[in-house]
DNA sequence: TCTGGGGAAATGTCCGAACATTTTAACGAG
DNA sequence: CTCGTTAAAATGTTCGGACATTTCCCCAGA
């Protein structure tokens, strides 16, 4: 016979470690544990749940993956959030994957100088990047050697030696960057907008005069958040687009929702 | 006295479960355990590294956390991939930052209909959505009037019934058919290019004809994936950016790097 | 005042055991 | 051959204990 004859659970109880964190997680949200403060130490929830360490610390396990809490070995831990980490993530293995180059395109340098050289100082580029800058300006063409896309490259000054052995790349620059002096990207910000390709630019990419483009900022942070490069780059609307994808990620959020 | 008095460990070796998630993923690498087979059961692991059940699950649970197995519950822990997780994500706590949409934006609807009616049938939206999904227009103002851009949403026919309560609304529609039809978003893809405003459009967005124009495409997967929204939005390039943020996520890809 | 020792407190690692729940497959009755 | 039962296997949950490591703070000593 099956189990649980008369019995009927239609509802099946949340494990205890569960019921802890969304114990803690109220608590939390309603003020009892402020952000920046330490929640109580494992021994007293141990004592104030009446349960074992080990189903404790698997709540606050929980807690740790919604980016609740901080665990801190030898202090305590720490309340660092109210809000669920996002349910939503771009998933990026790479930070390739925020190029969609092609594989076989080139990177051509076309000039190279200071920020405060040229009249090419788009504002939109914004803090974090002054006249000593350097800039370093290319064109990235396809194998069969039609224009993708132009790029201008601002880099810290400390920086500015890459460009002599960028000259003819397929590698991303803030790649070599990274490899060359030692950075880590820990962030990078890409910011996108419209806009139309005039002049020289139009003329390189070999579209007609006003074609609508899509500009791409992206600004890349390395050791301890300092800015160390910015890239612009203009794409023919009618050769490029930009495509994200968004998962639904760890836990759903549903299930910690009667917890409020 | 200070502790280890002559024992100098400069480096200290790695916790016991560390060592056997990088044996487990070196056997995964190396295709002792491909992508789509079954990891040994945890007894076998047990025994083979011997140790306890609990440090074995605690290596199991940081393959799972890099996204390397999916372990399941009476079946077994299925190898998934041979790369870890991305490194980089973007933190969306909410699907509705998907728009940055201004606070007090309201949509006005202007026109209702079948795809198949007129003669607004963009390719770009591609597969799943045919001729008898219903199509929404309209166009989303500032506070003070000043239009902010054009919207074409296009639902799935069972929901098409949502055009009526839309009228005059904040919030965006995914969250009301959402709401409605007990859908839950699982996943939401963004494609973004540059166009050019023409004809009624330009004249409805009051700007010059041939504007450069942001064009973003959202499409939303409810449950069990299924396509039930595809919303096309097309903002004036001078008022209008759209930015993202990537953070270095979960565990620094340099903790598992040794094994390779 | 500054420094270092040492203890207390907190989290991290590891072991052992037991039972619960889910899945799968084998098996037997019809 | 089909359907339901059952048993085995696998992971999930929970308890208990022990020691290691890190951090913080107090306090004695220079």
């Amino acid at each position: 016979m099956s189990p649980n004859p008369l019995n009927v659970k239609t509802k099946k109880e949340l494990p205890l470690y569960r019921q802890i964190s969304n114990a803690l997680l109220s608590g939390i949200r309603d003020g009892l544990f402020p952000v920046g403060t330490l929640l109580p130490g494992e021994l007293e929830l141990i004592e104030r749940f009446g349960s074992s360490r080990h189903t404790v610390r698997e709540a606050l396990r929980v807690l740790e993956d919604m980016g609740i809490v901080k665990r801190q070995r030898g202090r305590g831990t720490l309340v660092i959030s109210t809000e669920a980490r996002p349910a939503f993530v771009q998933a990026v293995r790479d930070p390739k994957e925020l190029f969609t180059y092609p594989e076989n395109s080139a990177f051509r340098v076309l000039a190279e100088g200071h920020v405060g050289d040229g009249d090419h100082w788009p504002v939109k580029i914004g803090e974090g990047v002054d006249e000593n800058w350097a800039r370093i300006a290319g064109l990235r063409t396809l194998h069969d050697g039609s224009p993708f896309c132009w790029t201008d490259i601002y880099v810290l000054p400390d920086y500015a030696s890459i460009a002599q052995q960028l000259g003819r790349t397929t590698r991303p620059v803030y790649e070599q960057i990274a490899e060359t002096f030692g950075e880590t990207v820990q962030r990078i910000s890409v910011e996108i907008c419209a806009g139309s390709l005039v002049g020289s630019r139009a003329k390189a990419l070999e579209v007609d005069e006003g074609t609508p483009s899509l500009v791409l900022y992206r600004r890349y942070c390395g050791n301890g958040n300092r800015l160390f490069e910015v890239s612009v780059t203009e794409h023919p609307a009618e050769s490029f687009s930009y495509s994200l994808e968004f998962n639904r990620g760890w836990q759903a959020a549903e299930h910690w929702s009667w917890s409020k």
